[in-house]
DNA sequence: GCCATTTTTTCGCTATGCGAATATTAATTC
DNA sequence: GAATTAATATTCGCATAGCGAAAAAATGGC
């Protein structure tokens, strides 16, 4: 983005006040001026600048002496999920999935090494994981995660791969690039992905992809809950199928 | 805001910035430089320099020659969610009362003259209105915004009144601010409000205030569907007082 | 190929936003 | 309550960041 003209074409106090509204994010309270320039690295005027900016804006509120985002900032997410048609017709399906099969179901994208969550239906039953629109779960032990990671172009995926931090998330979690290189060659033969408590105990999914008219995978949708209760077998022989046929209803509802 | 001292606190290219990420859930379509300078009246060259730093921040991507927000920006919305323990507590409330009854259950709050949602749960059968966090929908015809409006301080009230614009969504939307009040008034004296055909034909709903420990109240939450699933005598007799109890258990379970 | 439009690049310019310093206020300690 | 420390608000000199205009290059439509 630097190259050519030696001029920054980066405007760089809309990339701090970004920074300064990303900071809520991460230390999920309320926070005073000191406080979000030591969690920014901005001084303390620069800090207040920024506050006072989103704050008159509407994105921040100030309620005594510390600063929290509002409810306006759910606008600026907001635009992903109405600028793409996608989300419309995901969401009755994930809400018939759960209904029908007693499962928590969800849709995601790809975003870095993270999968997004941007539509779910929960079935209480099912799940007592707190998953909202935006929720960032690592792609590489979820099954709707698998599934995109192994549909994704291969000079990008390596990239990712190069850039996943292996955790033990469960004693089951995959720990090795090349055991994951393993499992998403697999996934992108079967086209589904079932992951087994690698991310948290007790806790089964199935995932397939959703691709557009032209082919191309552009979402992952699962279907989840305990082990207990989702058996393999009817995991695959009754769900799955139902999956491929949302998956496919839904790719046939999408604008070309 | 622009008080004392003659200089303005107001950091102009962060205003900017986010009036081009804003115009992204205007336009609702992916859109080219030229269409971005139009939209947010900036010129050509700066609307491309705010669109290649929010691209390169990750919040925009460009496809070809047109961009289109990311879902990086769910994270600048997840914010909101992930700082408040309230929507924690609200998630499986609203699923749990989604289920039992049959109904979409949702909670929201109040921002200037709407509500935004924040959390939901639908029930299919009862709703195939779409909606998802961070979705707005005016405050004075829902029964949720009803709820925030009738408790909300008086003038701050009287100001949001005053910048209402009625409106027929349907033939059975309150048109006239003095009727709009004597609802509230109503609303004030029985805890709860109910919305009949107001924003919705066939769509009825009932809500009540979330309060926290200072006896604040925060949100509110609603049972939705339609008019002839949910009868009047239903919803008072067998549906308020199971939300009354929700909204009881949600207050208990706020921290202090 | 021609023309209109859009995008990209360049660059002079100034006002924007910066951080340092100071004043004021608030919080903490004894 | 007084003294001290910390945080917030304000001021202001300054330089560079970001601007818009203009030109060059690229693209799209006929």
């Amino acid at each position: 983005m630097s190259s050519g003209g030696g001029r920054d074409e980066r405007v760089n106090s809309l990339v701090r006040g970004l920074e300064v509204l990303k900071a809520f994010g991460r230390y999920h309270e309320p926070m005073t001026i000191s406080e979000v320039a030591t969690e920014t690295g901005l001084t303390p005027a620069s800090a207040r600048r920024m506050l006072l900016t989103l704050t008159d804006l509407g994105y921040v509120e100030l309620r005594g002496k510390r600063f929290r985002v509002g409810p306006k900032v759910l606008d600026l997410g907001y635009s992903y999920m109405s600028s793409m048609p996608i989300w419309q017709i995901v969401q009755p399906t994930v809400e018939r999935i759960s209904e029908k099969f007693s499962v928590s179901s969800s849709a995601s994208v790809l975003d870095g090494c993270d999968i997004v969550y941007a539509v779910r239906a929960n079935n209480r039953q099912a799940s007592s994981v707190l998953v909202s629109t935006g929720t960032r779960q690592p792609a590489h032990v979820t099954s709707m995660g698998r599934v995109l990671l192994a549909f994704t172009e291969p000079e990008r995926r390596e990239t990712i791969l190069s850039q996943i931090h292996f955790s033990a998330y469960t004693s089951h979690s995959v720990m090795d690039i090349d055991q994951l290189r393993l499992i998403l060659e697999q996934v992108r033969g079967q086209n589904f992905s079932i992951v087994d408590e690698e991310m948290e105990f007790g806790l089964r999914a199935i995932a397939v992809p959703i691709r557009n008219k032209r082919g191309e995978v552009v979402a992952a949708i699962n279907a989840a809950g305990s082990n207990r209760a989702l058996d393999l077998d009817y995991l695959k022989n009754t769900v799955l199928p139902a999956m491929f046929e949302a998956a496919n209803m839904i790719k046939a509802n999408l604008p070309a």
